[in-house]
DNA sequence: TGTGACAACGAATATATGTTCTAGAACGTA
DNA sequence: TACGTTCTAGAACATATATTCGTTGTCACA
């Protein structure tokens, strides 16, 4: 068997750095592999297309993501799930940029490769848990008003706090952090359980 | 003078639809051509070039935008200024698509065209007056601290908790509205002025 | 009725990009 | 050493899309 000069690993980081740069749309096959100084056959031999490369990108994006609110919520730990966004960003400044400056579904050309779709599918049930979980562990039940409230906190606060920073390519400061603290006790305060909603 | 059959707004309100129906990308001079049954040649008799286009189409729904909430300011109203963002976006949903679920620069195929330069920089400048305006407003000083709050109070909150809304195609619920003043009041609340920050 | 200006019209062109294909090199194994 | 497998290598191909260009049609007015 020939020595592979490239991993399959080579070409996602090549193509994350690039996405991270430019927006995923720069990541053609042929810029992947140029930065990567591989021929584009190359890039066809582990992968049967851009859109499986691309859709693995986000899939091993998100879950190194949510990896961090899991553990936070596993320890029970509302407001550190929420603080992990802005954590994780720093630490991950590409990874970030791609994740949250872009749509999911704006990654692909055409639809979603029939390989990846269990596995984007167990991503959003995923997530949605998360949210469920969050809802049960601060406000004690998991309504409709709850679950609206969690993906608030945990999802849509977070991000927007840190997108201006992310399209700066700059590291969020200690003051997005203040807000999203603010934002998350006054919403716990202001919360009274209801009939249904 | 023949009669023109398509207007320069006719284009326009094409490439709206497209743009919002399958975002910005989708939004190819053949596809805004083909909905408005004209010939692609009719395109460039009224733009000189698809950036041009997609620019004008950009900088047209931002300054509509943004008008209300100037308005808001105008009339000393903080909480209306940040509650604009669900109230347009119920009545301006394809707009707000458009404008809120992608990046301004991922608009343009190449970069912006000379002509809307201008244009985009009077905006820029426009909405920064309006941070700093509310930040007067509210806190009463306009420091770099304040026109942070300023920045998420105004833009970060109320696009962050309509995002999801759009994505799905609809009307932000109330509940939008009352995380935002849920927020609002938080954040005013939690201020205290500070040397300099 | 003739003419000029402007717009419609769509074929032609250039370019970018995803994908395929053929050839050859490197390595393990018999 | 011969062979098969796996990869490198990059030319070739197909398609999509922006843009150009030459022709035709239509209207206002002389």
């Amino acid at each position: 068997m020939a020595r592979p000069k490239f991993a399959d690993r080579d070409f996602l980081d090549a193509a994350l750095a690039i996405a991270a740069e430019r927006g995923p749309l720069a990541a053609t096959v042929g810029a992947i592999a140029e930065r990567l100084g591989a021929p584009v056959g190359s890039f066809y031999h582990r992968f049967p297309s851009r859109d499986v490369l691309l859709g693995e990108l986000w899939l091993r994006t998100v879950l190194d993501f949510q990896q961090g609110i899991t553990a936070a919520l596993d320890a029970g730990d509302g407001l550190r799930a929420a603080l992990h966004t802005p954590q994780w960003v720093r630490t991950h400044l590409d990874e970030a940029r791609v994740l949250l400056l872009y749509n999911r579904d704006d990654f692909l050309q055409g639809g979603w490769p029939e390989a990846l779709r269990d596995g984007v599918a167990a991503q959003t049930r995923h997530m949605e848990s998360g949210f469920s979980r969050f809802a049960q562990l601060v406000f004690g039940r998991a309504g409709r008003d709850e679950i609206r409230r969690a993906q608030f906190l945990l999802a849509e606060l977070p991000v927007g706090a840190v997108r201006q920073h992310l399209q700066r390519r700059e590291k969020p400061p200690p003051i997005v952090d203040e807000l999203i603290r603010i934002t998350y006790h006054a919403v716990l305060d202001d919360y009274r359980p209801r009939r249904s909603r």
